[in-house]
DNA sequence: TCATAAAAACAAATCGATTTTTCTTCCACT
DNA sequence: AGTGGAAGAAAAATCGATTTGTTTTTATGA
C-alpha cells in the first residue's frame, strides 16, 4: 500500500484521470493489488481524494488494457492469473514480437540500429541486486526499453499496442513469481545475440532468437507459477 | 443520423453506458459518424438525453477498442482511415486468425464441427440484395458469425478479443468502400473450402485458405480505398 | 430446521453543476 | 500590415449528490 500524495503529484502534465490510472497500474503490476482482488471504488476514491467520475474513467481504461476485469453492476477486480493465461500471453508474445521485429528490421535504418545498440549497452551495463528494490526497477525499465526499441520501428501502431499490453501482463507475472536468485540463464548473452542479428539484418535468425528468448522466460515463469499454485489444474 | 429513443431502448438488460456504447459503435461502423469526425460530447449528451458521466465512459470504452481516438484535454474523434491502417489491419488478421484457427482445430470436437457447418450453411443460404439494406445487414451478421465460429474454440480469450477488434475495423472499411457490385469472387466457395478443411482437421490447408481469403478481401478493399482517396500517399 | 421473502445495507451507475483548460476573437503596439 | 497578448467563449475534466441495482440480513411460515 503506497501513500497517495506523492504518487499522484509525480505524474505531471497529465489529466487527473491519467494520474490515477498510472498510480493504479503500478499497484497492479507490482502486486500491491493482488490478482483477483476486488476494487472498492468508494475506498479508492477516498484514498486518492478524487471524485468517482475521475476514478471510474481510470478503471475503465485499465479494464480495456486487460489489467482489470469488469462485471456490470458488480464492480471491478484485478485480473486473475492462471497457467492458462500465462500460456496464452507467452504464446501470443512468441508470435507477435518476432513479427514486429521482422518488420522493424525491414524498415529501420542507421538510426534504428544505433538505438538498438544503445539500449543493449545500457541494459547490459545495468546491474541487478536482488536486495536493492530500486536497482531492480532500473533494470526492468532498461529491459522494457530494449525490447520496445527492437520492435518500435515496425510502424504498426496496433501491433505495438498489443505487444505493449502483453509485455505488461508478463511483467506482472515476473514481479509476482520470478526472483532473480533462481535465474540460471545468461540473459545478457541472449539479448546481445538478438540485437546483433537484428542489426545485421538477419531477420530469420533474429526472429527465431527472440521467439526462443520469450519461450524460455515463459517456461521459467510457468515453473514458478506451478510451484506457487499447487493443486490447480490446467 | 439515427433517432435516439428506439436505439437506446432496443438494447435491454444492459447498463446505460453499455447502450450508448452500442449505439455509437453502430454509428461509427456504419459510417454515419465518418472517420476523423470530431465528437461533440455536449451535443451527443443532448441527443441521447444522458449525462456526461455516462457518455464519457462509453466513449472511453470505444477509444480502447480503437474506434475513437482521444487527445487529452482536447476531445475525441472517430478513428481516421488510411491505406496504412488498412494494410496493418489486414496484415494482423492474416497472422492472427489462422493462428486461432489452428488452435480451434486442435481443441474442437464434434460440437465445434457442427457449429462450423451450421454457420456455413446459414451463410451460404443468406442472400445479399444490394438494394435491400436489411438483407445486407443479415448477411453481414451471418458472415461475422461464421468467422467467429471458426476460431471461437481456440480457447484464447486475448486472441479472440484482438481478432474481434480487427474484424470490427475491417467491417468499417467494408461498409464505407465495398459495394457488392464489384465483387467478382465466389465467396461461398472460399468459405466452404475453409470450413471443410477445418472440419477435416487439415490445419495447414485451412490456415492457408483463411489467410488467402483475408488477403483477397484486403486487396479488394485497398483498391477501393485508393480510388476513393486519390493523391494520398502511403 | 430449512426454505422463502421482505427489508435494510451496501455498492455501482447516473445526474446536473462547477472548475479548469483550450480555442478564438479582437485590440493594442511595433 | 503583422505580431503579441489579453478577454471572452467553448469544451473538457472534475466534483458531490441522487438514483438504481445487488447483496446480506432478518423475520416468517412450512
Amino acid at each position: 500500500m503506497t501513500t497517495k500524495e506523492p504518487v499522484l503529484a509525480r505524474a505531471r502534465g497529465q489529466t487527473l484521470t491519467g494520474k490515477i490510472e498510472t498510480a493504479l497500474r503500478l499497484r497492479i503490476l507490482s502486486g500491491d493489488l493482488p490478482p483477483g482482488a476486488k476494487l472498492s471504488l468508494d475506498r479508492l476514491k477516498n484514498e486518492y481524494s478524487v471524485s468517482l467520475s475521475a476514478l471510474r474513467e481510470a478503471v475503465t481504461r485499465l479494464a480495456s488494457d486487460g489489467l482489470l476485469e469488469v462485471e456490470e453492476q458488480r464492480g471491478y477486480r484485478v485480473a486473475p492469473i492462471s497457467l492458462d493465461n500465462l500460456a496464452e500471453v507467452t504464446r501470443l508474445r512468441m508470435e507477435l514480437e518476432p513479427l514486429a521485429l521482422r518488420q522493424a528490421i525491414a524498415n529501420g535504418g542507421i538510426d534504428w540500429e544505433t538505438d538498438v545498440m544503445a539500449a543493449l549497452y545500457r541494459l547490459n551495463r545495468t546491474g541487478r541486486d536482488p536486495k536493492d528494490q530500486e536497482s531492480l526497477e532500473v533494470w526492468e525499465a532498461a529491459h522494457n526499453a530494449f525490447h520496445l526499441t527492437l520492435i518500435d520501428r515496425c510502424d504498426m501502431p496496433l501491433l505495438l499496442r498489443m505487444c505493449g499490453q502483453l509485455s505488461e501482463m508478463y511483467n506482472r507475472y515476473r514481479h509476482l513469481f520470478l526472483s532473480i536468485k533462481g535465474e540460471q540463464r545468461d540473459l545478457a548473452a541472449e539479448h546481445t545475440e538478438i540485437a546483433e542479428s537484428a542489426v545485421a539484418r538477419d531477420a530469420d535468425r533474429a526472429a527465431a532468437l527472440l521467439r526462443a528468448h520469450i519461450e524460455k522466460t515463459g517456461a521459467a515463469l510457468k515453473a514458478r507459477l506451478e510451484a506457487a499454485l499447487p493443486g490447480q489444474e490446467r
